[in-house]
DNA sequence: GAAGTTGCCGAAACCGATTTCGCAATTTAT
DNA sequence: ATAAATTGCGAAATCGGTTTCGGCAACTTC
């Protein structure tokens, strides 16, 4: 009352600054297109989402005034009544070791870039542990915040996996499971990539190449475990188990693996690590002992992270496109959300050799490496 | 008719499932929790949302019943009434320099935890130009998928900024900007690292000391700038313009830098950078000029990204936490959507010294390392 | 030309919340 | 005691869409 007794021009003024403001800010609404159109609302959502019942002319000349006003539906008022929001889910495990981060930047990127060009969206949740992935896995589908999710890293026995299979949500992973069955994926091809990195260093001379594994939970350990054991064969090696470690995740874990094989009574002159990180572990233990990495040993690992380009020697690894890859699985699940079969969206590529300064022949056999540590672990020991 | 007839126990056994299916999974409403109460939906909604026309032992006996229910109202149905989508929007720039990609994993994970445990979800966009982060910008408060935004480091001359002032949509930002009016912030001081940094590096017997600089367009460069300045006049040295470099964001970048520099008549025996990821250039530059990285030049720089935990020496570097980064902003955000004034909304945190190899006392001086590096380039050119 | 289809669209219910409005019951003022 | 002001809640509109249902007009069909 008194506001407006206090003079029309300063009201006034305030009332079209408002209305200004919702001329350009507000929303154009599906009552808009229809009012334009002459029709109803129902007329217009059927006629832009594909319905059978409308005639052809009346379903262009809606697509035609809804692209000329701009008109986009609000997922939200969507998904209520559809009970999908148009937006995939990824957890972000903070548990996770360190050798999973670099992963993310550029895996995320991708998926967030081929799910927007296709009008969806990304929504990223956190856990602490494997068992808040299930209970965010679960809250984020009650609450319709995601149509399906991208699962990095498949367990050999795979919680999120069963639980998502029980309730008929979809998903894809970043990696091939144990069990195929109702799952969709894209994978780079470990095997592949072990049997190449042992088959290389075969060529430049060595007989005697160990292998460390990565974390003994996750499929892709089997996978390189068994790449490797093919390459030996094919390059007609033996296999010794002693020359096999696994779990190593970390640099720390690395090392002390390298420290291990080198210790042995016949040490290797070569190393296949399933993971940078934990590759680059074997700098340190090589520096403690002596060694050159490039000339004493030579190692290829894989995963490409950046870290290892600043390794001296760098590192020669076979890296993985994980932009590709998220841009490529966000495609995926929205194929499946959409309808697609399981079985229907499955990829595997290879990964791809970056050839550094970590693998070169062996300036000294086994023997005689054996020798040399020995010296090199007696002076330490006498100091 | 024809399946009901079909047998009792097979189409029981169906209905039970789907049942049962729908008791676990179907979401609890608030007319659930209305119809339990024996009230309407409206008096649970305002009791629920702190109304005040709600009699005390009503909005109890109906929050209990809320929490026995497991009630948790559905956003998308909230914000199309509402307007608001309790969401946070962070856009990733792809077409950002490498250097800023560490940033992200663990910048990402603190966001969301943070978001994530008051009840906010984090939407995640990419855009591939500048221009392009304007329209997702507003594509993303138009479609409601966003409240709010973090943006990371802000341009001197930010067109972010503008937009989002302009359009009065809150934000907060991962640094300090040009200009704090409007404005809320967590902020690293990068002057009080690069000062320390060049104190030290003094304290080290250094007298000669370089500053490499990152993007220029960025406000932290201008901050990082005066923060070497101030540290200089602390130390009583004199600022040598000859010995600032700019805009260095990778490592070809940094490593160029340092060999303008060490071809300087009287080459710095210290080097302050400030981005880790130029600083690992200095390296390739050192290794070419057959000098030692912490013997014949000394380096410091800020980010502590992992990579530099591999130079070697590793690189002594003022490290940030990122994911604490993350978790402040996002909580400053919610506060500002909440309603809370920009300027109440500041934070600024130190960086924390790593100490690491890089640094050491000088092995000779100036002269000499010019004298030094006069026969290696002549050695270099003559071969 | 009457009866039966078919095609096309309007009307209205619905999804799950929030918010406005108004009225009955209670409390306070007179 | 009655009038006035409060308190507390139900009823209904609303947000922006989707989907069901039914009916009118035009077209077949015999």
């Amino acid at each position: 009352m008194d506001s407006e007794s206090l003079g029309h021009a300063a009201a006034s003024g305030t009332n079209s600054d408002r209305l200004a403001e919702r001329l350009i800010r507000r929303r154009v609404t599906i009552a808009d297109v229809a009012h334009r159109a002459g029709t109803t609302k129902g007329t217009v959502s059927r006629a832009l989402n594909g319905y059978p019942d409308i005639a052809p002319k009346t379903r262009q000349r809606i697509e035609q005034i809804a692209s000329e006003l701009g008109y986009s539906p609000l997922s939200q008022a969507q998904t209520i009544r559809t009970g999908r929001s148009r937006s995939l889910g990824f957890i972000l495990q903070t548990h996770d070791h360190d050798s999973h981060r670099p992963f993310l930047a550029g895996f995320l990127a991708g998926i967030s870039r081929s799910a927007n060009s296709q009008g969806w969206d990304l929504t990223v949740a956190t856990s602490e542990s494997d068992q808040a992935t299930l209970d965010v896995l679960s809250r984020l589908t009650l609450q319709r915040k995601a149509d399906g999710f991208i699962l990095p890293r498949p367990l050999i026995d795979d919680p999120r996996i069963d639980l998502l299979l029980a309730d008929d949500i979809p998903f894809v992973l970043f990696g091939r499971p144990s069990e195929p069955e109702g799952c969709s994926w894209y994978d780079i091809v470990g095997e592949q990539a072990m049997r190449e990195a042992v088959e290389r260093l075969h060529r430049l001379g060595h007989s005697r190449i160990a292998f460390v594994n990565g974390g003994e939970k996750f499929c892709y350990s089997q996978f390189r475990l068994q790449g490797y054991i093919n390459g030996l064969a094919a390059c007609g090696l033996n296999f010794d188990g002693e020359l096999v470690v696994g779990d190593a995740v970390t640099t720390a874990q690395g090392s002390d693996a390298a420290r291990v094989l080198l210790g042995l009574d016949l040490p290797p002159t070569a190393f296949v690590y399933a993971v940078d990180i934990a590759a680059l572990g074997l700098y340190r233990a090589t520096d403690d002992l002596g060694l050159q990495v490039g000339a004493d040993v030579s190692v290829i690992s894989y995963d490409g992270i950046p870290e290892g380009l600043f390794a001296r020697p760098p590192l020669t690894t076979f890296a993985v496109d994980r932009q590709r890859a998220g841009e490529r699985l966000a495609t995926q699940l929205i194929n499946r959300i959409l309808g697609a079969s399981a079985d229907s969206q499955r990829e595997a590529v290879n990964a791809h050799l970056v050839e550094r300064g970590s693998d070169r022949p062996p300036i000294r056999s086994s023997e005689e490496l054996a020798d040399r540590l020995g010296r090199s672990v007696k002076m330490q020991s006498s100091r």
